[in-house]
DNA sequence: GTTTCTTTGTCAGGATTGTGTCAGGAAAAT
DNA sequence: ATTTTCCTGACACAATCCTGACAAAGAAAC
């Protein structure tokens, strides 16, 4: 992170963008909507690092432009964090799916949110080489391979693509029908729990590395660092 | 960027045309059309390296062509950049959605517009020579020949084109249809299983090289180093 | 602490899909 | 006209995937 980030922030209310705006000033710009529909024409201009997205907004549900920013190829990959209530857990989930990175609950204190967004912009910003993570797992998306300390793993198409979901962005969490969307580029209308019975086949291969594929029971599975 | 690129550039306005042709002089050569029906032709049979392309056009709307460009096989992979006004928000979301690389709203100073030229261009430059490979494989893309430990191959044409897609970036791997666009230059509606046809040819005059030509199950195929 | 319910791990077979291969005819090159 | 190359369709075989069932592990309720 050496230059200075710049930040999407999609928010109605004018109190908490200030907060926001201040958390963030040292290491960030900002640019700002107050309208669902005017997000994703926002982060196409500014194409900021990473979107804080609100999601009560007048105009266009933040699912919805969640769901844009996704759709939208020359943004895609831009990370989203949900501003969300404490009790809409249905919408945390929905959100998840819909491809956001992580999200925080209001009330929020300016240490949670400040560890989230570094956290978030210190990935590797989707990069097209080789993957490379702490204990010596290497994904190549252009190759196909995976290796773990430089042995090659024989992973099915599946298995890779589940890997290579996952290992996309580590910590995060992954529900199964998002990881079941990623995996076959159709909808085929599959059981979730095929999801499991892939994730032993490649916990299986991945040997001692499995221990860092996670479950997070009622969710989904994620990648630790 | 040894040599000197060709630059396609799509636009009705005279002036505009000038501006660009002389801001590119001195490191591209340029080819240009006034109509988007004019467009694609232009294109396949310039095969330039980079596409200007107005939004505006006569005949044809610059989308359009960014459309037709793209569902052309033989230049489906051609950069575009587009020029746009900047009131146009809709139509620069839809064009990065058809495929367009970058794009630059008028009025633009010349700065910019190399800066972004030279940005897209700055890619996989395609290599000329023979490629030579460890174990003693040998293309040359310019003579048309290939060799196994200087052992010349008798390769059809299609074979050859085959090997020379695989061998230009070994270890990364082709699905079928990308590497049916590259073999026949022309769109041909033709089934993928060709590839797997070919594929038998090429591995069988191969001989014991043809270990190294790898099939990916439910991706495609690849060369090993 | 025990019971009950939900969620996940695991496995084995059957269904599905992908690939190697070939032969014959169309198309192209000579 | 003859030869070469290309494409299609079919078949067999193999890899992989999905389902359904049960066991195990947590979480929640009592």
């Amino acid at each position: 992170m050496s230059a200075m980030e710049k930040i999407a922030i999609i928010e109605d209310d004018p109190g908490i963008r200030t907060v926001l705006r201040l958390a963030v000033r040292g290491f960030a710009t900002v640019c700002e909507a107050e309208r669902g529909d005017e997000a994703l024409a926002l982060v196409v201009r500014e194409r900021p690092s990473l979107v804080l997205l609100d999601l009560m907004l007048p105009g266009l549900d933040g699912l919805e432009v969640c769901r844009e920013i996704r759709r939208t190829p020359s943004v895609a990959s831009t990370p989203i964090i949900m501003l969300t209530a404490k009790s809409a857990e249905e919408d945390i989930v929905r959100g998840l799916e819909m491809g956001a990175d992580d999200y925080i609950t209001k009330p929020f204190s300016k240490a949670v949110l400040i560890a989230r967004i570094k956290a978030v912009l210190r990935r590797p910003a989707s990069a097209q080489g080789p993957v490379r993570l702490l204990s010596g797992l290497t994904v190549d998306e252009a190759s196909r391979t995976a290796a773990v300390d430089g042995h090659p793993l024989a992973l099915t198409r599946s298995e890779f693509d589940l890997l290579a979901v996952l290992v996309a962005r580590p910590g995060r969490v992954y529900t199964r029908p998002q990881i079941l969307a990623h995996v076959q580029g159709e909808e085929k209308d599959v059981t979730e729990r095929t999801v499991d019975t892939l994730m032993v086949g490649l916990r299986r291969k991945l040997g001692e590395w499995a221990a860092h594929v996670e479950t997070i029971r009622g969710i989904g599975y994620r990648l630790t660092p």
